[in-house]
RNA sequence: GCGCCCUUCGUCUAUCGGUUAGGACGCUAGGUUUUCAACCUGGAAAGAGGGGUUCGACUCCCCUAGGGCGUACCA
């Protein structure tokens, strides 16, 4: 097993649901390791299920990856498409004597399994067509073809991930290569493209692990050279369960909605799984110089929404306003239904660097820039209505007057401004400022009460301080 | 049932036979502050259990327990 060949990864999803988390990190791993070594990327879609792949999973799929940013480096290949070559594969393998037509009924093999069980033996396919003489098939019973497996010895899987991994040939049954239909079942299906695609590492996830034991079976009696393998640990809930629709198990989509940036995302996945010493913070170029396959663990992980959160903040913090402008607009006007209009849009731009800071997550971000698009007079929540006292009352009054003098409206003079009314007035800053933004926000957190006038506007500000005074 | 894999703070993880077992999230005490965040300082918090091997085990081996995956004419 030398390599000296290119580096060729796939994601090979199956279009039967939206991309999940894991399947997500599968991709990017793949995705990683092909840039980290100037390789190739692709994308295989592995449709052979036709009663269960559908184009709206197709295109799931498709934006998910976009979303995050993984970019194949060829046109996805749809298995189904291949199908005749996979048949091919198979046929051949029937003439080299590796196959056989089985002609088994379903009851049959039901049979089968409850003996073996019964006799504490693996439920699986015993041969009993593996050496029948094809003379004696039943007539009208369409037959499926099996690889013979050899029925001594070891099948060893050699991964990147878990190691070498012995599995006993009696383990393994002659397994179907093509159903009585004629068409090709998912292990001959990915076996032959994989080999069709010189794909040098099959990077996928760990539920694949024993099948990797069977389809090498199909490399071996094909005589063609193994991929190199890893097996990637599952991605688990928040209760150390399987993902499900309660927690983690949502499309990609779902995440985006929740209003997580893809950089956060791929930070996350990245670290779920995968380590690079103490490092947490991992720039996507970072992650491209430093992707390698002895960094994945071997232990399922368990999916935390708490870290994402904390993760999605560092990178809303460190991303441009002009940057996380777009998709801001975009998550407001989906939650109110309509486009932020030009009025809007102005002060949420003054606004942005301030209030960038003090959210976690877009969705948080657009629901702590909504005083900025409020109607007057303003809703105010009850705890920033005891912060209006008559006396607070009696100093907005003044404060409303002293802004409202203002020759020239930008943060210095704003500042400036108040700094001195309040100390004329006695009043330490806070005093003039919590009210102040009660009045003007309607609430007892937002940005700093400078960026907040300075957001709003002089006209604006005036007025909405004023409403408290009728 | 059978086979395979996994097991370090609550969570993600570092450690590749010798460390006061490190970092991050979360939690928590305090500081800073115009609120909230952010930020700074400190704290609590881990080697599943039992046997070996070794001068010495989180690290190597075995057993047990727990969890996961597979065992389809699904992928």
């Amino acid at each position: 097993m030398t390599e000296t060949r290119p580096v060729i990864t796939r994601f090979a999803p199956s279009p039967t649901g939206f991309l999940h988390i894991g399947g997500a990190r599968t991709a990017l791993f793949n995705w990683l390791f092909a840039r980290h070594h100037g390789g190739t990327f692709l994308l295989r879609i592995e449709d052979t299920d036709r009663e269960r792949s559908t184009q709206a999973a197709i295109d799931a799929i498709l934006e998910g990856m976009a979303w995050l940013g993984l970019d194949a480096d060829a046109p996805p290949i749809f298995q189904f498409a291949r199908r005749d070559r996979h048949a091919e594969v198979a046929h051949q393998l029937l003439a080299t004597g590796k196959a056989y037509r089985c002609y088994c009924t379903q009851q049959e093999l039901e049979a089968m399994r409850e003996t073996a069980r019964a006799e504490g033996k693996p439920p699986i396919y015993n041969g009993m067509w593996r050496d029948r003489d094809p003379s004696e098939a039943p007539g009208g019973v369409p037959p499926v073809v099996r690889i013979k497996v050899p029925q001594s010895g070891d099948t060893l899987v050699n991964d990147q991930v878990l190691g070498t991994v012995s599995f006993s040939n009696t383990q393994l049954d002659d397994f179907i290569l093509l159903r009585s239909d004629g068409t090709p079942t998912y292990m001959l299906s990915v076996v032959v493209d994989d080999f069709d695609m010189d794909v040098s590492h099959v990077i996928r996830g760990d539920d694949h692990f024993t099948n990797t034991a069977r389809q090498l079976q199909i490399y071996h009696a094909m005589g063609w050279p193994e991929p190199v393998f890893a097996h990637l640990p599952m991605i688990l809930g928040p209760d150390g369960a399987k993902l499900s629709k309660r927690h983690g198990a949502l499309g990609v989509d779902a995440y985006r909605d929740m209003g997580y940036l893809p950089d956060a995302m791929r930070n996350y996945l990245l670290r779920l799984g995968w380590a690079h010493g103490d490092d947490e913070i991992i720039s996507t170029e970072q992650a491209v110089a430093w992707f390698d396959l002895t960094g994945v663990g071997k232990s399922a992980a368990r999916f935390d929404f708490a870290k994402l959160e904390n993760l999605n903040g560092v990178y809303m913090r460190e991303k441009a306003p002009q940057d996380l402008l777009p998709e801001l607009l975009k998550t407001i006007a989906r939650l109110n239904g309509k486009e932020v209009d030009a009025a809007g849009r102005a002060r949420l731009e003054t606004a942005l660097p301030g209030l960038k800071e003090r959210a976690t997550n877009l969705v948080d971000l657009a629901k702590n820039a909504a005083f900025l698009f409020a109607q007057r007079p303003l809703v105010i929540e009850e705890a920033a209505a005891k912060l209006l006292t008559p006396e607070a009352r009696q100093r907005l009054k003044g404060l409303a007057a002293a802004l409202q003098s203002l020759q020239i409206w930008t943060i210095e003079t704003i500042e400036a401004c108040i700094r001195d009314f309040a100390g004329a007035n006695g009043m330490k800053l806070g005093q003039a400022a919590q009210p102040l933004r009660a009045a003007l926000t309607g609430s007892t957190t937002s940005p700093g009460i400078f960026d907040v006038l300075l957001a709003l506007g002089q006209p604006e500000s005036v007025a909405r301080i004023q409403d408290q005074n009728l």
